[in-house]
DNA sequence: TGTACTGTAATATTTTTTATTACAGATAAT
DNA sequence: ATTATCTGTAATAAAAAATATTACAGTACA
């Protein structure tokens, strides 16, 4: 779990709450960080057709799907590094036959791990996730 | 799951392995980190008491239990931060409705996740562990 | 045609992580 | 007992990563 995930989960949410088109400036006056980096994270989240936007005046971001049908394993998926995160930056001593190996039985045990993270993700969508905001 | 967990597994991978003293920079040579970091780490562990240290000239550390008595989720405990990452340094806006209760909720999902990836860890032993290796 | 947006690049700043230096204290070997 | 080799830990420096800022081209509504 990185930290992107936080903050695609409160764009997802303020986007099913309020259900029009929502500029950059107030998403990220919610989220209190830089507009840019929410419209990076948008980006991203529209490359996996989760978010459409319009540009322009009054234009916006809003879901592409209805939040019943996403759910949040997909908006973990969108945000997931590549490389799993811990294990690519290290580069053990290939002399040691401990260091040689260890990456791999990492990345075996942290896809495990990853999976049953999905598993549980996958059993919450964005509207149930939502509907506990007062 | 953070950077310090690949370290905290390898060292107690090497300490399983070879079962003897082995001096910070013996391990520091096989992760290719600096000694002082490990030896920090080690600190930590020693303060689970995962492991025991001895000072002094041919000192250096070794297990404080049967490796076949530590759980991967034991070490994952050890260096869980103890704020979830993430969300403690998110500051969100308290104006906002969502804003406001997003830490909240996410706390409760956070717990949620960690449970589910203990569980996971807690079926995997030390030993176990090793027995991957070649 | 102006205004208010998105999209994105380039750069700067801040924060976090990791490395380095330094040294006191412990203990085994000589 | 003296020396060498460790741990333990603090203080500082350097590197890397995350985040913020600035800038501006492109788009579409009014």
């Amino acid at each position: 779990m990185n930290g992107r995930f936080p903050i695609a989960l409160h764009i997802m949410t303020l986007l099913c709450k309020e259900d029009r088109l929502l500029p950059s400036d107030y998403i990220a006056g919610s989220i209190n960080v830089n507009p840019v980096l929410i419209r990076k994270e948008l980006s991203n989240l529209i490359k996996h057709q989760l978010v459409t936007s319009q540009e322009g005046k009054n234009g916006g971001y809003k879901l592409n799907q209805p939040p019943k049908k996403i759910t949040l394993a997909a908006i973990y998926e969108a945000v997931r590094p590549e490389t799993i995160l811990g294990v690519a930056k290290n580069q053990p001593n290939p002399a040691c036959p401990i260091g040689k190996q260890i990456n791999q039985h990492l990345n075996e045990l942290y896809q495990e791990i990853d999976h049953s993270v999905m598993q549980k993700l996958d059993k919450t969508n964005l509207l149930e996730f939502c509907d506990k905001f007062n």
